[in-house]
DNA sequence: ATCTATGCCTGGTGGC
DNA sequence: TGCCACCAGGCATAGA
């Protein structure tokens, strides 16, 4: 599942890849991932030159002078270049034909990506994007902020860790790790969270995004390699996917639960 | 306003 | 080996 390293580590490939070369077509093996209209997602973009691959927290700009591809990878969406003879491969959905006799295919086994056309200048003010957070690294989010926007919630920290609008770029797996780093307990009311661990949340979510963004993502269960890029912060997972493990701080067994629905791993003894 | 349930999807897994 | 129910989960949306 990518999270903003993921992302991140996806945009840089692409930019890398992409940028100067020309869409000459665009075929749809399935088009449910677009969410604009169709045919002019096809028109408008046939022709047009990729001029720069960027992000916000989870979503992929790939831009094309006046108009962006905004694109969301949600749980198994991918990005291949591949030599336009190569046969397809199962749920390569979208096909967009480049003009140096490669193509840039949307591969998406379950289908929960999207894409939407829109102008480039206004990315930023796009419902899918204005409600967005700040990112877990960036210099304006602070303890404040964080406190701010949870000292009133009665859901679980974990829950508010993963609300885009809070927080933009969290997913399931660094918002455990963020949290055993942060010794806080993942099922903690945002309503009982101090200002001293949104400090922690703060510093410990840089630092962790840091790191997997320098090691290319993590690669487990579905998100495995795309564009060739193996992610290896799966290395260091203190606790994600670690169930009746030792915890490497004190040695208790890591315990899974659901919170909000989602598989949670966590240290019944180091988290508080 | 806020909470819960459901839909989108397919592949992997475990039980029989 | 095959069949089947169930689970994985980011996010939007409908309903309570």
């Amino acid at each position: 599942m990518p999270e903003i390293a993921e992302v991140r580590t996806v945009k840089k490939v692409l930019k890398e890849k992409l940028v100067g070369r020309t869409i000459i077509n665009i075929s749809y093996r399935y088009d449910g991932i677009v969410k604009s209209n169709k045919e002019e997602f096809k028109k408008v973009l046939i022709g047009k030159t990729i001029t720069d691959v960027d992000n916000f927290g989870k979503w992929l700009f790939i831009k094309l002078g006046e108009y962006t591809i905004l694109s969301h990878l949600r749980m198994e969406g991918k990005y291949y270049i591949k030599p336009t003879c190569e046969e397809y491969e199962k749920h390569e959905h979208i096909i967009f034909n480049l003009d140096d006799g490669t193509n840039l295919r949307y591969k998406d086994v379950r289908k929960f990506g999207v894409m939407y056309l829109v102008k480039t200048k206004d990315i930023y003010s796009t419902a899918e994007i204005v409600k967005l957070g700040l990112e877990p690294d960036d210099n304006k989010l602070t303890n404040e902020y964080i406190y701010n926007k949870i000292h009133s919630s009665n859901k679980p920290i974990k829950e508010l860790l993963l609300d885009q609008t809070i927080i933009n770029g969290f997913g399931n797996i660094y918002v455990d790790e963020v949290l055993f780093a942060s010794f806080i307990l993942p099922t903690r009311l945002g309503n009982t969270i101090s200002l001293a661990e949104c400090d922690r949340i703060k510093k410990e979510g840089s630092r962790i995004i840091k790191k997997a963004t320098s090691c290319g993502g993590t690669t487990i269960r579905s998100y495995t390699s795309s564009l060739g890029v193996e992610g290896t912060y799966q290395k260091y997972l203190k606790v994600h996917t670690k169930q009746n493990q030792k915890c490497p701080t004190c040695g208790e067994l890591i315990k899974k639960i659901r919170v909000g629905g989602r598989g949670t791993y966590y240290c019944p003894k180091c988290q508080k």
